[in-house]
DNA sequence: TTGAACTGGTTTAGTCTTGAACTACCTGGA
DNA sequence: TCCAGGTAGTTCAAGACTAAACCAGTTCAA
């Protein structure tokens, strides 16, 4: 594969993505969540602390602190200090905030699957454990 | 697969895509291009009009009358009238516009290369053919 | 114990992005 | 020909994003 044909693929890949958020984001603030927050919620069991939840989406640390305020504001995430070390803030999911979040994560996965329709049951496989690797 | 599991596989894809971003944006930038203005670029020939552009890169037009912009400015960028149709914009790539995306592409595809290094050749051609498929 | 260096999270201030409204132009039917 | 309805691209104002600076709490070496 040349180097030319990588970035090719990485922008299809790229396309896919944003067509799919295109897709879903109306339906996605009609639960009350923009998308990016379904994102984030669906990262907090994995990983409780902001500044973590922030590393493992890539994004900035001000940008979480907006995202949690909102979600917490929506009832979604309470936070708690953490008795180990107070400048922590451990971050934990309502029973609202997780059925918004699997209504939300079905609907990205319907889109998706939307897609992925193209492909047979062993094709998709193959992309997950591609993909799988690629993380 | 579930639909959960669809969901897991966005965001996983999604996730690869943000990190090679965030690898490679410095670099890009010292050609004088933001990532964006980049996938910008790398579309011109096939899509010569900004509305076109637009609908090709899933992005709203005023980013895109943004975008065109900066990389006329930055002398990447032509635009003359279309003859046949006053309104629109013909977009030209200059030289050195074309020498700032390849290069730009370069860097885009070493850093995914990078991640693609974790797979063998017959399973990148896989994930080549998946994607192509997808989209 | 003290304090220097570090980490978690927030605030601020400035930049970037985009929905809505607009201008200019095109098209097709009366 | 004329005009109503549509499209290409831009402008503007409002909202989203984030780099830099900051505060509070932790760690650890002296």
């Amino acid at each position: 594969m040349t180097k030319i044909d990588a970035a090719r693929l990485w922008s299809l890949n790229h396309r896919l993505l944003m067509s799919v958020i295109a897709t879903v984001a109306e339906d996605v603030g009609a639960l009350g969540l923009e998308v990016k927050e379904l994102f984030v919620l669906s990262e907090v069991d994995e990983h409780p602390y902001p500044a973590e939840l922030a590393a493992a989406l890539v994004m900035p640390k001000p940008s979480m602190t907006v995202y949690v305020k909102r979600l917490e504001a929506a009832g979604f995430l309470r936070r708690e200090i953490d008795a180990a070390d107070l400048r922590k803030h451990r971050l934990l999911m309502t029973p609202a905030g997780r059925k918004a979040m699997q209504r939300g994560l079905t609907l990205l996965a319907d889109a998706f699957a939307e897609r992925l329709g193209r492909l047979s049951g062993s094709e998709q496989a193959q992309l997950r454990g591609l993909l799988e690797k690629l993380c």
